[in-house]
DNA sequence: CATATTTCCTATCTGATTACTCTGATGTAG
DNA sequence: CTACATCAGAGTAATCAGATAGGAAATATG
């Protein structure tokens, strides 16, 4: 499971992705919108910023907008940045790797052949999906029935 | 990422599936040949004792069999059991849904939509796997080339 | 320049969870 | 009866999650 945190990010930068780019939203904006603790997601801009997903600006006038265009930006992007490894386990994790400790065979490790198929379809969808992907699902053509 | 809990779990399921159905291991030997700590251990087999996923006999000559055949155990069904949900959030998961406090409008939100992906493809993997398949694919067929 | 505004930064807090261990009760075979 | 093994629950140390507090630094405006 996501944290809160990673899920907080994702709504943020989704409300960042729905205005034009050179738009900047307010910290409190985004809380207001987003129906998300404050001072919280001030901390969570705070680290997408220093991981350039997003750039900010100071003082009167100031605030938030993504660093890039929304399509350059994907949920993988965002929930490593936030919660570390998308692998189910350490020892199948592509950015993340670690050996287990009590692991005495890794390369014949049954479990570890299933949680890297499992990795690799999570892996596939969160690096596959870009904000404005995102976006563009949840405002289908209009004209397009249903 | 599962919990070290869930892992050992499934090392602990793995190594009674390589043994014939009436063989009874003690929690020892599993803890042994699977190098995890006996007593986190002999916590984690009753757990699945009692989700009816193990069966278990006291006393001299006693231990833990598989409950039922290797190929009715899957993946899906021990994370769930010692994890909980497979969901990267709340509000997609099937056995597990809970709403999102914050959220406004769940039919729309583009970040559920995304996870409800993530999440199928979890579950299309582990729900999608037993015990026996992950055997079987560890131990590929004799006088088959690489 | 003064001031209001807004982000930036550090620190701290609380409660829950994780990963175990300890002690003893309960059941079973010989 | 007794040695063996699971069953049961409490306990514990460390880490993490989910925040909040308070102030420093930057910036637009008058």
């Amino acid at each position: 499971m996501l944290s809160q945190k990673c899920k907080y990010a994702l709504l943020a930068l989704m409300a960042l992705a729905r205005e034009p780019s050179d738009k900047l939203l307010l910290v409190s904006e985004i809380a207001e919108r987003e129906n998300l603790p404050r001072k919280f997601l001030e901390a969570i801009l705070l680290e997408l910023n220093r991981n350039g997903l997003v750039r900010s600006r100071r003082g009167r006038g100031g605030g938030y907008a993504l660093a890039k265009p929304a399509d350059l930006i994907t949920f993988g992007q965002v929930v490593r940045i936030m919660d570390g490894p998308l692998a189910p386990l350490a020892c199948v994790s592509v950015n993340y790797y670690r050996r287990c400790d009590e692991c005495r065979d890794e390369q014949n490790c049954e479990i570890r052949r299933v949680m890297r198929r499992v990795r690799d379809a999570i892996a596939a969808e969160l690096d596959g999906t870009s904000l404005a992907q995102a976006l563009a699902e949840g405002r289908p053509v209009p004209g397009m029935a249903a």
